[in-house]
DNA sequence: TTTTATATGTACTGTTCGGTACAAATATAT
DNA sequence: ATATATTTGTACCGAACAGTACATATAAAA
């Protein structure tokens, strides 16, 4: 009976998930939303309840976009320490390849913590844990003793964080190649 | 002969900087300022020309209270792993006694580059250039090898960018201590 | 073709934004 | 005491903000 959607959903989320990437939740306007996505205010309400939701939402879809990948790239890698360095070498390149110099969107998200009720702190949080530990599992089921498979977990996770800021202000792909061939190179 | 101004500029630049820091250029708005000074819109305009210029003074006034500090550091300590660990230490214990979880100003300020002109990315650029040569001379100072001196600079940054963005969202000091240990351990 | 449930655009809400205009207040030099 | 240069508070500006109300458009079911 109904008029049809004459947009996609996922789509759209897509697209949301992009422009709050780039700019962030507080400098993303809802016209700027609106004109992005190429759909009007009615549609906009009707569809995501709300800017803070479709925030939310956006920060779900990119968390489970890119954790999946995490696992699958570790889990074809027998060979810890190449699996290591792996992981940090599609970041630097992914973070590298972007022209829109977007980083991380979680990493971007901490600095937008600030007078947020704890439910974002919360998410974020609950991310970096859940990769940290998949991280740890990993070396150890690559007979990395467990204290220092923690132990280099932690400091990857801080390093990931740092390059993913970093990359917006310094695009030398040797130096950080450099950094990581020695992070990995701790595992000997 | 005129009137005298009933607050301390220097006084005033501290504040608005602890509030720039704490919430980031766009969350803080010019009523926050104005209440948070405890001066009026007048007093405001008379004395700081706008937000935007007010904004990019207090990063002037970080950074020369905190490159001199970090200099003095070093210089102060002959033995150079001691001294690389004594930074990374110094910075991790500051991000942790922060109650108010505010991390680094500049590496906040990484994430809020989009839109504006190439003023705050080319101040950005240039100050971790800054430290990241201080770094690097301390080192090549202390008979390390160049190159050996440069990458681990190098990683020191990255890692400093790191671990004051997951500062707001993870306060283990032994884990970062861990990392710390594993950095400088990088020097042998 | 008519009915109908949903999608859509638009006009509007009240609030806050950064910034300006300017009159009133006031501390000093005379 | 008076004159004066400066500070200060307040009223105001137009624009943009997130969000709502609702009439209109429309595609499918009948």
């Amino acid at each position: 009976m109904p008029r049809v959607k004459l947009f996609d959903k996922q789509d759209a989320l897509k697209k949301a998930m992009e422009l709050f990437w780039e700019k962030g939740y507080t400098a993303t306007s809802l016209s700027d939303l609106t004109r992005h996505l190429g759909i009007g205010k009615g549609s906009f309400y009707a569809t995501f309840n709300s800017k803070r939701y479709l925030f939310d939402t956006c920060l779900n879809v990119y968390r489970n976009t890119n954790v999946p990948l995490i696992e699958q790239l570790l889990s074809s890698e027998p060979n810890v320490k190449i699996g290591l360095q792996k992981l940090l070498e599609f970041n630097l390149e992914h973070l590298l390849s972007d022209s829109k110099y977007k980083g991380c969107f979680m990493a971007n998200s901490c600095s937008e913590i600030y007078g947020e009720s704890e439910v974002l702190l919360g998410k974020l949080v609950e991310h970096y844990n859940n990769v940290e530990q998949i991280l740890v599992a990993y070396l150890k089921g690559g007979k990395i003793n467990p204290k220092k498979a923690e132990s280099i977990s932690a400091m990857t996770i801080t390093f990931l964080i740092g390059m993913s800021q970093q990359s917006k202000i310094n695009r030398n792909r040797i130096n950080y190649l450099g950094s990581i061939k020695h992070l990995v190179g701790m595992l000997d």
